[in-house]
DNA sequence: GCCGTTTTCGGCCCGACTGTTTTCAGTCG
């Protein structure tokens, strides 16, 4: 059973003793526990492993027993008996927002509704409006939520979503009475999915920006607009909140919305051992608890001007946004051993990109020029090999061809360094699409998987680690496939995938395509302690997408990545050496 | 149900908005 598996099964728990009313803190104490097994999972080879389960923060002995039995019996007598107590499809009520448990129980228990089908019935005969806690609005809400809720899925890829963000963010920073303006949330952590967007203005005129905000033509629909508070549907159909808050309360309000839930609990937790309470307007005292058997040590409050500011009164250095997930962040901002993350200007060059030979649509000169205007050094062109047929891979002709004319055109470029590269697909048993004789006359090669997704993970594996262990495979692209809430990642064994990279020097690219991200910021660490490089490319099949490199370097900031750790950092001096040096070490198998 | 430099018992982050109320419960982040 996956990691995956048993936090979802620890959250459908949560959700059960919701419904059945049970003390809010065990409740939460299954959130938590489902949130430490996806977050501290990784360090745990055998859920079968009661002690080492109950070591991770927010397991305990019950919690612990519990993932043991899943572990090992692949299901759970406590979850059968709490899911006997109500319909099956009463957890589907959970996904309409507005709707919690305390009124999904009552729609229950007193119209016996257990599924969203039945829901829109009882709303369309005018029953739900007849329950005490409801209303005609909240029925007519309920029934344009259940009519949209295709629309609204909730999840959106952050590609999609950039444009409109920064937009808003600029048009509401234009507005005269905004004296600073951040995207805070998820979308500020770099995330690769968002499910809305946070906005945090500070002001004197908070009316004023409100007001504002909720007539922008990207505004689709208003869901709520209070004092300080507001939120709207964009057109793309992402919820977007808007916070208004004074110049000196902007710092504690930027930290608490940038989030994630878990690094503020952690934030509030160290202020209380100071005798503060923070909360998103400010540090204050905590108020004087008369039952209180011993008193709480007060430290003075600090004045704080901005973030760095707070982080530095709880004695913590400077969190970047991206690090902010309860990951190890706090030990190491403590310990003054934050890495200085990777930045976009660190970025000379970059190695997967596509023209119009195969699947692109600019020709070499074309994204040549593009890059130069990026201020990139240097830019490889890597087109698909021939068993790509769907990509109009190229045959061996064709790449020849190519070849030479990037050699000729690297004569009359100044100020860019041309290199010639191929994405060589990686066969169903692992060799690769040319031989090694023409994979010679490139610059560089980047290996990739394009088909035969449905192998097992053994076979999946010993696939990749064999086209690896080719001495003239620079770089393995997109190491599990994924297509962000398109398609699962294939199966296959990172961690196998990460010490072949070591043992061989095979690059592992962190593919900036915002429909890709792969490999995953999670999984960089891992990487980073073994040794293993990162190259971001933007596998960029026209011209502007080579500004998904953007998108790139939020995952490797995400993934703890400095510009040591990534290659395309290097200065065009010294790229072409490390290119060369996988097929020099292993003295080439030619 | 979890946790402990304040603790093995008694806490557990906390505020905004909405709708249904007539002072607040429910939901959300």
């Amino acid at each position: 059973m996956t990691k995956e598996e048993i936090a979802g099964v620890l959250e459908q728990i949560a959700t059960l003793l919701e419904l059945k009313n049970e003390n809010p803190f065990k409740i939460r104490a299954y959130t938590n526990a489902a949130r430490a097994v996806e977050t501290f999972g990784g360090n745990i080879s055998n859920f079968q492993d009661e002690e080492a389960l109950s070591k991770i923060p927010g397991i305990g002995k019950s919690i612990a027993l519990k993932i043991k039995e899943l572990a090992t019996t692949g299901s759970l007598k406590y979850l059968a008996e709490l899911s006997a107590e109500f319909p099956s499809g009463i957890l589907e009520l959970f996904s309409l927002p507005g709707l919690g448990a305390k009124k999904i129980k009552a729609l229950h228990d007193k119209l016996q509704i257990s599924s969203i089908e039945q829901l829109q019935k009882a709303c369309e005969i005018g029953r739900v409006a007849e329950l005490p806690g409801f209303g005609e609005t909240t029925q007519q809400k309920l029934c344009d939520i259940i009519a949209k809720r295709a629309a609204h899925a909730g999840s959106f890829q952050v590609g999609q979503i950039a444009a409109e963000a920064e937009t808003l963010r600029s048009d509401l920073a234009a507005q005269g009475s905004a004296v600073q303006v951040d995207l805070a949330g998820s979308y500020r952590r770099r995330k690769e999915i968002v499910h809305d967007l946070d906005l945090l203005v500070a002001t004197k005129n908070p009316a004023d920006i409100t007001k504002f905000f909720v007539s922008h033509p990207l505004v689709e629909s208003i869901i709520a607009q209070g004092p300080t508070k507001s939120s709207v549907r964009l057109r793309s159909g992402v919820q977007c909140d808007l916070r208004v808050v004074s110049t000196t309360e902007y710092p504690f309000a930027l930290a608490y919305f940038t989030g994630n839930k878990e690094h503020n609990i952690e934030l509030r937790s160290r202020a209380l051992q100071r005798g503060w309470t923070l909360n998103e307007y400010r540090l204050a005292p905590l108020p004087v608890d008369p039952k209180a058997k011993k008193k709480r040590p007060i430290k003075k409050i600090p004045n704080v001007h901005d973030e760095a500011g707070l982080y530095r009164a709880v004695d913590l250095d400077f969190i970047p946004p991206e690090l902010r997930e309860n990951w190890g962040e706090f030990e190491a901002a403590e310990n003054h051993s934050l890495p200085k993350l990777i930045e976009k200007e660190n970025l000379r060059g970059t190695f997967h990109c596509h023209t119009t030979a195969s699947d692109g649509h600019n020709s070499v000169e074309e994204m040549a020029e593009a890059a130069q205007e990026l201020g990139l050094e240097y830019l490889g062109i890597a087109d698909h090999s021939r068993s790509s047929i769907q990509a109009h891979g190229l045959d061996e002709a064709k790449l020849r061809f190519q070849i030479a004319s990037i050699r000729t055109l690297n004569n009359k470029l100044h100020g860019l360094r041309l290199f010639a590269g191929v994405e060589c697909d990686i066969l169903r048993d692992g060799s690769l699409d040319f031989p090694n004789e023409v994979l010679a006359e490139l610059d560089y090669v980047v290996a990739s998987v394009h088909s035969v997704f449905n192998l097992s993970e053994i076979e999946m594996t010993r696939r990749v680690i064999r086209a690896m262990e080719n001495p003239f495979v620079t770089m393995l692209a997109h190491p599990t496939g994924r297509l962000l809430l398109k398609r699962d990642p294939y199966p296959i064994d990172i961690p196998k995938i990460v010490d072949a990279a070591a043992r061989t020097g095979t690059w592992i690219e962190l593919n900036a395509a915002p429909k890709r991200l792969d490999l995953d910021w999670r999984w960089w660490p891992l990487a980073k302690q073994k040794g293993v490089k990162c190259v971001i490319n933007p596998d960029a099949h026209r011209t502007e997408r080579l500004q998904d490199l953007w998108f790139g370097i939020g995952i490797a900031r995400k993934g703890w990545l400095t510009k040591a750790d990534v290659m395309n950092c290097l200065p065009v001096v010294k790229i072409e050496g490390a290119l060369r040096a996988k097929r020099e070490s292993v003295g080439g198998d030619r």
